[in-house]
Formats: C-alpha cells, structure tokens, sequence
DNA sequence: TATTAATCGATATAATAATATCGATTAATA
DNA sequence: TATTAATCGATATTATTATATCGATTAATA
C-alpha cells in the first residue's frame, strides 16, 4: 500500500495555530536570519515550547536543527502547504450588508487561499453594482452559477432570519463548505462543512474572564 | 470557609456552547412546551446528548426531571446568569471601517451583555458623526475617555499595521479586555485578557476539510 | 580539538474534554 | 394501581491535547 501523501492528519488544535505562526514567521528578516527555535516563536507568540515544536514537527517537510533551530524558510512553505494556500479556492458571499462588505475588501483573504468571485443580495439598489471589484447578483443567480462554477465555499452575512434560506440555497448549488456569520444553527445535508463563526462565543468568554475578575477583587481578604 | 457563589468553573469548551444553547432554547414556544429533554436539544444543535446534559447540569439552577426534562424558563435563566447577560459591560471600538460599522450595528451584542458606547477614528470626516446612534472620536480622546468613564473592554478593528498601538493606547486607558479583530498577535500586561476573533482560523478548518475530501476523491477505490 | 550550552525529538505524564454505560426516578399508559 | 419507557445523574472509559523530562545532536566557544 502507498504511503499517504502530508495527509496525517494534524490536530485541530495545531491547525488553529498555524496562522499564527505563520504570520508571525512572514514578519522575520530573512537576511538577518536564516533559523528559527521553537522557543524563540513560543516566546513570542506566548505559547508553550514543546507545543510549538510538536505543532511544526507536523509541517515542517524536514526537522528541525539541534542548536540552530528550524529553517524558517522551509517552515514557512511547510506550514502553507498544509493550509492549502497555495490552491486558492473560489467562493461566494451571500450578503451584502456592512459585515458582507468587509470581508468583501479583507485583503488576507486572497493569500490564505480564498478567493470571493461574487457576492449576492436581495437589494435590488446593488444589484451590478462592484464591491471592491466583486459584482453583487440578485439571489435568483444564486444556485446557478454556483453549480455551473462549481463553487465549493459559500460565506453567509445576512440576518439571521434568512440564514436558513440561504443556506439551502447555497446547499442546493452545490457548495461543500459554509461559513456560517449568521447567529444561528443551520441544517445541512451530513457531506456539507458548516463552520460557526461565533462572535457570542467570544464574547461570552470575555464576560466570564471579567466576571471571575470583579469576583476576585470583591472577595479580596475576606476569606474568612 | 464560605461557599463560592456560582463560581464552580465552567469549562472553556462548555461556555462555547452555552450561547448556542440559550439562543435555541429561546426559540421555543414557552406555550407549547415547558419541559425540554437533553436529548432534543442535543438533535437540534447535533451534539451529544450527554455532552448537553453535563453543560446543562453545569449552569441549571436546579436539575432536571426524569422523564420530563428541564425546566426551559429555568435553564434560560441559569445560562444567562452564567454568560452574565445581565450585568451589561459597556466597551469603545476603534476602528470605524467595514467591519467595525458592522460590529456597531450588529443588534444582538446588547441582548449578550455588550454595550459599545462609542467609536473612534482617525479618518477626520468621520468625527462627530453617529453611526448607528454611536459617536466616533478622535483619536485623542481614547485613553482619557476610557479612563474617565471607566471602560473595561477595548474592541480593535483597525487594519494590522496600527493595532499594536491602538492596543497600546487601550491598554494606556485602563481597558481589562480586548477583543482583537486584526489579523496580529498583540501584546499585553499579564492582567489585560486578549481575545483573538481569528478569522484565519476558521479558513484553515474549512481549507482543511476541502483538502482531505479532494484527497479522498482522488484515491477513491486506489487502495492498490 | 575539547567543552559547553542550546536545541532538538521522543517518550512519559498530566489535564481536559468527549462519550459510553447503567441504575434510579418519574410521567405516561395500560 | 402496575407497568413501561423516557429521562436523568453519576461514574467509568476513552480520546485529545498540553506539559514535563531527558538523552542525543550540533553550533559556538574556549
């Protein structure tokens, strides 16, 4: 049987940090310096040592140098192969509205290997209409030209009372994976990728941190 | 020693789900229905049913019933107490772009306990002005603001290249928390909580997803 | 060239979170 | 009222992730 090809799977965790490390690999001066250690990115970027070096044991396409560190070119090609940022994968956004918009123009999309080729919206005023250079379509376009694209990523911006909608609409055109800023629970069909992107979330863990804070300070020495 | 009140920590993974939680049990018809099992809530948000019972039991101020379930008044109340809907936090976004008009418009932050009570900018056209009921300042006038009306939590929705002093000036101002929507990795005190909305993130899980099913494609029947 | 110290990889341990199992309880139904 | 079946809570197991430890390697330095 043939060896899997960069396919052992990485941990979701690990692949949650790549970004980071690659972001903050992009901002070194490669004519100052050659490698990198592991404990030097943990420092910076406040991890754990050994986590990071387990985390670029599984993308780096060789190992790391003992007293030199790792190349940072190499890992730098390492961690974007396994994000995929060299395929860049087209996909439609379905709202239009302020938030729509800023993805619509978020320049760190198109190197992370996503590619936005139109948006859609119920607004008949926007309708042709260019987006930072992205047309908006009236809804009606949807399915089509998603299927006759075969576009595999939809981005859903609108209200969350339309989300459902839309969401089957965009299953209905084919799409594979969502990416869902709508606060709600959409239904999909099992084959298709749903990803939450859930401000409540965040914002529920900044409230419990301040909340444990205020906590502390009223029981300040009054532990009797 | 004195019990601690409602401090008994939650896990960081049951927080995550908690705004799910509350916001389908909020969907339901209190007519209807007044019981609901975990088992239901668990098919409808797909998670696992003892997962849901176990967070469930977590923030419920009582426990449920056999046969009948929990009280859904009751659990509402105990997950808004635990999210602390109730105690409204009052923040500053900097940063008026897209995305922040996006953020000052989004309605469901004052339901979720966040209360942004001004905006501010460096684009001069924009001073003075309300968008969405909110003000944009000038720059100068953060840090002293923040410090005059006693702000605990900092949003930052500049371009990358000027967060790390955006954050610096929130940090000047006596911010406790600050919810990072620039791509970078800030640095902070050891007593000011970073949040990171990591849109990076999110696309590597999708990319990933998309990559192992083009692989699967590939070697589909292979297996030599 | 020999010594030192930084760094690695590998393996072991610990912490956290998810899932399975099962007896106890109770509303619904016979 | 007795039986049944849904549901719970508690405990046990498993999976995932993070952290600690340590011998091996190698660049830098004496």
């Amino acid at each position: 049987m043939a060896e899997q090809k960069s396919a052992k799977s990485i941990s979701v965790q690990t692949l949650r940090r790549l970004p980071d490390y690659l972001h903050y690999l992009q901002g070194l001066d490669l004519n100052t310096e050659k490698y990198i250690s592991a404990a030097t990115i943990a420092a910076n970027l406040r991890l754990h040592e050994v986590q990071v070096r387990k985390d670029l044991a599984a993308v780096s396409p060789n190992s790391g140098k003992p007293r030199a560190g790792f190349e940072i070119t190499q890992l730098i090609q390492g961690i974007e192969d396994h994000l995929g940022y060299h395929s860049v994968d087209e996909a439609v956004l379905v709202g239009a509205g302020k938030l729509g918009q800023a993805l619509l123009s978020y320049e760190g999309f198109r190197e992370a290997g996503l590619n936005i080729i139109a948006a859609f919206d119920t607004d008949i005023a926007m309708h042709h209409s260019s987006l930072d250079g992205k047309y908006v379509f009236p809804m009606d376009k949807l399915v089509n030209l998603c299927q006759r694209m075969k576009i595999h990523i939809g981005i859903i911006t609108v209200p969350a009372a339309h989300a459902q909608e839309v969401c089957d609409l965009l299953v209905e055109g084919g799409i594979l994976a969502i990416w869902n800023f709508a606060p709600v629970n959409l239904k999909v069909p099992d084959n298709v990728y749903m990803r939450n992107e859930n401000m409540a979330a965040s914002l529920a863990m900044i409230s419990q941190n301040l909340k444990q804070r205020y906590q502390e300070e009223e029981s300040e020495g009054a532990t009797s």
